[in-house]
DNA sequence: TCTATATTTCAACAATTCACGAAATGTTGT
DNA sequence: ACAACATTTCGTGAATTGTTGAAATATAGA
């Protein structure tokens, strides 16, 4: 099965979602990890590796026990569209949606453009 | 000079500041807005024209009067650096402070640079 | 100094978000 | 089917954030 990003909705829910420390720091820690990709039989690509949900856990509070307060945040940057979250066996695996990262990066270049015509 | 990104607190302070839909609309705006700046006697640049608060909130809220809403989130918009705002006479005129703005593009374009080793 | 205009601050309330622990769900191996 | 493991969901309370209208502050002009 395809591994469709989620659609953007808005910005604002995005934004919202790195907006709280925690989430900002898993989404950092994310988009640091490799991003080994696999071609499934069908040509689908799939996002097969990253951290589990314990990993990211035990990355961000130190702790052994995975926390609820981390599934929380992950899901927060998941509907958001900013990661992406899979089963693989017992674990869930974590992935950064570059698609998303690269979309943030275009949204803040073309408001870098010059207006055509003042505004005020 | 290089434009460094701040610590994660800050920028989640930014982003925050973007998670609003009513801020990110004024964010939007000004963006839009051009920005004519001007050099001060002691050669420091002036940022001297962008609409007014009322000229916000009007666009903002459709309404006439100002609005102690739009004025909460002038001012959170401010502390997150994302904007900047200055007396002119009567008024205090908005503007995008650009600079923030193009350090959130380089945020999210070096987040997209391959990482050298695998965290996973 | 008085008045009008522009904007911010404040206080009260409503709404949302976050954290914590317990219970529930899904998966693997026996 | 059962046990162990990994993760999510749920309920509750605390903390934060957003909204509203009224009062306070700042500036310009008469």
């Amino acid at each position: 099965m395809a591994v469709i990003a989620p659609p953007i909705l808005d910005m604002s829910t995005i934004f919202k979602a790195l907006g709280d420390p925690t989430r900002l720091q898993i989404f950092e820690l994310l988009c640091k990890c490799e991003y080994p990709l696999t071609l499934a039989d069908n040509g689908d690509v799939r996002v097969v590796c990253g951290p589990t949900v314990g990993e990211v856990c035990c990355s961000v509070t130190g702790a052994e026990k995975i926390n609820s307060k981390i599934s929380f945040h992950l899901k927060e940057l998941r509907l958001a569209g900013l990661i992406l979250v899979e089963r693989q066996g017992k674990n869930m695996v974590c992935n950064v949606n570059r698609q998303a990262v690269e979309m943030l990066q275009t949204y803040f270049g073309s408001r870098l453009q010059p207006p055509i015509e003042p505004c005020c």
